[in-house]
DNA sequence: ACCTGAACACCGTTCAAGT
DNA sequence: ACCTGAACACCGTTCAAGT
């Protein structure tokens, strides 16, 4: 039995803890010291359940890969189909911040995310799309969905208004502005009226939604 | 005089260490103590060149900014002007690949970043794009670029035919594919085919430059 | 003014030792 | 079978001391 009668320790438990320390403190935060002492144990125990360190990201990667929403088989509307795809993706990555950098250079993949690309280049296929096609149409989605939550994760706040008071900080901090006039345009603009990131990440997304088709 | 007869450190000298350390070895073997090393002195005198580590990598990343081809003000062309920058970005992030995640995420824009989006709205707002018309386009232009390195970053090798032997290598990892028939044709055609990234990348640059129009 | 040694509070990981 | 203490080779950074 463990100290104090808790119940055992599991692969479970241990990318649990890391996920919640991983979403609340961020990344950097996430040490495998401070994984074993969040689940009550020493560092060295961590390696009786996770290989080391990366594959503890691995496992914590396809966590979040898992609750990505998958396009359904059988879709009848395939442009919805990866519309709701994005939204769900935009959503996760929101949740779940330091991930973002991680999703797409493991070297191996979890089941949930062969699950996830499988069900992606199925939609594709089943709606017509030709095999170059398909990947053509994946790619500049992901590559959109990504790059749009690594400009997003940048910012530790949520509402517009928060954005255009940290805005106001920035231009402070910068001595003369007077070469940059679009600069400048573009920062009091943003102080005064905010930022919504939900209509910009919309923008982008039907834009490259109206360029595809089979 | 410096150890050695050596010439006097500098912030430029200490900035180019690091450079070169990032993109010969990598980010994660970027620290103080090695940048040290290789301009010959000990870890804590770069504290007299460089406020701290952060300051350190805005400097970098202000360097790379610096490397990328800004559109020229009036421009006769917007829409090549913008093309020749996307390719810009993406063959700079590719030199310094270390780069990707950071380039977004400075609280300390440096001159070189400034002066590269006041040229990029600047080309937008005398092409006829109105303010928000701006703002969007360059939004989902450089989410693109971004997400597109991001995704060519994990990939440690140039050739199409490199990229095929690692696909090999991954599927014969995963245990049971048949549950996921549309990711076999993925990788059996990857194996055979190659993946040629810069016309993955041409795919989806142009196909977002058709969707914008002033 | 700039460089250094020693120190502090951290890392990931190994290994022999405990139960 | 699982957990631990001690140890190793690293981190970024501070600070008093050197020149």
């Amino acid at each position: 039995m463990s100290p104090r009668g808790r119940e055992p320790l599991t692969r479970e438990r241990v990318l649990g803890a890391a996920l919640e320390l991983a979403d609340g403190g961020g990344f950097e935060s996430l040490s495998m010291r401070k994984v074993a002492a969040a689940v009550g144990v020493e560092a060295m125990s961590l390696y009786n359940h996770v290989a080391n360190k990366e594959d503890l990201l691995d496992g914590l990667v396809d966590i979040v890969f898992g609750e990505l929403e998958a396009p359904e088989p059988g879709a009848a509307d395939w442009k919805d189909a990866l519309r709701r795809r994005a939204h769900s993706m935009r959503d996760v990555l929101n949740r779940h911040r330091w991930a973002v950098g991680l999703m797409e250079s493991r070297v191996a993949p979890g089941p949930e995310n062969l699950r996830f690309h499988n069900a992606t280049m199925g939609c594709l296929r089943e709606a017509g799309f030709g095999f170059r096609e398909a990947v053509h149409a994946s790619s500049v989605l992901d590559a959109y969905i990504y790059g749009f939550a690594l400009q997003e994760r940048s910012l530790p706040f949520d509402t517009p208004e928060e954005h255009g008071a940290v805005i106001e900080v920035k231009q402070a901090a910068i001595p003369d502005m007077t070469p940059f006039p679009y600069l400048v345009e573009v920062m009091t603009e943003m102080a005064t009226a905010g930022y919504d990131y939900a209509t910009e990440f919309a923008f982008g997304l039907e834009l490259i939604l109206a360029g595809l088709e089979p």
